[in-house]
DNA sequence: AATGAATGAGGGTTCATTCAT
DNA sequence: AATGAATGAACCCTCATTCAT
């Protein structure tokens, strides 16, 4: 049997992505989780910090997933594209942390904090590519542009494949993924 | 003085942008508004109904601007690109609207109807991108994805640049509207 | 056609015995008698008011009907009868009516006072047959026990027969007039 | 201590007999059972759930107290006046509940659903009486008016006497007692 | 005389949080 | 650690009444 905590966590995740933050009473979580209200409160401060909580929980499986498989020499444009089908793979077979996370990131109570760290690894990943964008590897973008013209597009499409709105297949994605970044090649 | 259902929508809009829908009583649209409960219920079926109608508002108000100085004879790189800017202009000279959008579309009460039509011009124009797309003018891409690829992009910087995460010139943006196009290139 | 005063009545019976004070708004009332808000409350002080005004309206209009086709020398028990047919009949005939009084007359705000008046031939009809029970022509019970136990009985079994719960044809009500009759005769 | 859900269930039934359903909001029972709102709503579903369940409350009691005392060898005029003094004294003696029957029962809330049975017993000493009348021993009459009546008057007169209309000794009770059951006798 | 938009107090109901057990 | 009954502030919404037109 999974610890209270993570099933408190997964019980909030299904209900968040189903009915949203205010309809998402902790009482239901309770009665999703099978546990009691009073044991929710044992665990998280209040329903807020179990949110934020459970945010930074997937934001940190997510980014995680992201560099499995990929080298311990990082860089060079095929390890890109694989954190790209990474970052798809992740978000298509995980489409409850997907949406959460869009979700609870386009909500007003995130802000966004630039100097957080999900996972050392991932910071190390990023200060290689910010350095081979500055040395003229790629197209001289800021980073978040950088990212917004990539893996941004990855969601993006992502979201539109867990609602069923396309389906793509590893051609197609190959397809794709060489389009985007193709697009941030230094010209 | 404006009419009533506008001065209602635009305070819920700013509330609903800097609270969420959660943290936005009614009474607060009212006082907002200056005006009494009671007529926004005179005015609007519900608050969910209220809501629902601003997203209409607002969402037909981007799509007008969208086609805004494109020539009637529509079509070629040029127009896309020209739309491109419209769109990444209007999002940030309407940080509302658009953080409502993004707000409103990834929370579990939207639900996406590709039938739905904002203007009859918008949709004459998607369906010339269409005919391109089918005709080899563009990469063979479902149209999603295209949108995603390019508009979605702006959409994306248009956050981020509200957010004043980065802050992107004239040069910039026509840097990246030709590398998003280029992305979408035929090949 | 009719005139306000008694469109807005009207109307508002149709309501009360449908829905019921509480769920009787007076905008309903006024969307009822295709007359609006405002001229309701030209004609009656506030809801309340236009309620006891019903309730007089409609009490006296039952009154006068109970004496009809009874000749002017009152008394004897063909009397007593013939009133009794007149009010089952009445209260069948005008189900809104009855049921109205039923629940006005069993509501709290109702404070029943034995000194109105709504019909002095009335007053002389009930003052011969309260000098006839005093003078042994009839059992020697007070006035409302006689009344419970004959018109009384009327009203409920039309309100029986307004609920279609019962049918009752001239014969059964021949044969229930002289049992209720017989039971107060003198012994 | 009783237990809250008779608390709520006492305190309901005075504030409705006192000022009606309309006039009675939940925070005022809540005041009056010294509880808080919160609770009323935790042992039941809403306002209407409440009164409704209270309604069934009260007439079970009532049902029960009418065969109070009567022999299990069930039949005969002595049962019937029995039954009758039973139904008169409970009412004077439970001015609440007489009240509140009524109020509810002539209510547009009201539906009489002849197939609901309050206490097994009743519905025995019903069907004894039925068979009774069908085989002559008393006047062939529907049910429903032998009850209107019989103990319909109990009720009328004890609603009379609760308002202090009336002051019935029970020499007179005897007599009225007396007078409705041979009203209701085979001729 | 007539309209119906406008007000805002007040009602039913929910739910985050606490706490006795 | 664990329960869930209990609290009451705060929400959405209704509606009697008013009043400018």
């Amino acid at each position: 049997m999974q610890d209270k905590e993570t099933i408190i966590l997964e019980a909030t995740l299904k209900l968040l992505v189903e009915r949203g933050f205010y309809a998402t009473p902790v009482s239901e979580i309770a009665r999703q989780s099978k546990l009691s209200v009073g044991i929710i409160y044992h665990y998280f401060e209040n329903k807020e910090a179990l949110i934020r909580q459970l945010y930074f929980h997937i934001k940190k499986r997510f980014i995680m997933a992201l560099l499995a498989g990929v080298p311990d020499h990082l860089g060079g444009l095929e390890v890109l594209k694989k954190v790209w089908f990474n970052a798809f793979t992740y978000y298509v077979e995980h489409p409850l942390d997907t949406l959460f996370l869009e979700q609870y990131e386009n909500s007003p109570y995130f802000i966004f904090n630039p100097d957080e760290s999900f996972a050392p690894e991932f910071d190390l990943f990023v200060s290689k590519l910010q350095h081979d964008i500055e040395n003229g590897v790629y197209a001289n973008l800021p980073l978040l542009v950088f990212y917004d013209m990539t893996l941004g597009v990855a969601m993006s499409l992502a979201k539109r494949q867990i609602a069923k709105m396309i389906e793509l297949d590893s051609v197609a994605l190959e397809k794709i993924a060489d389009a985007v970044y193709r697009s941030v090649q230094a010209v």
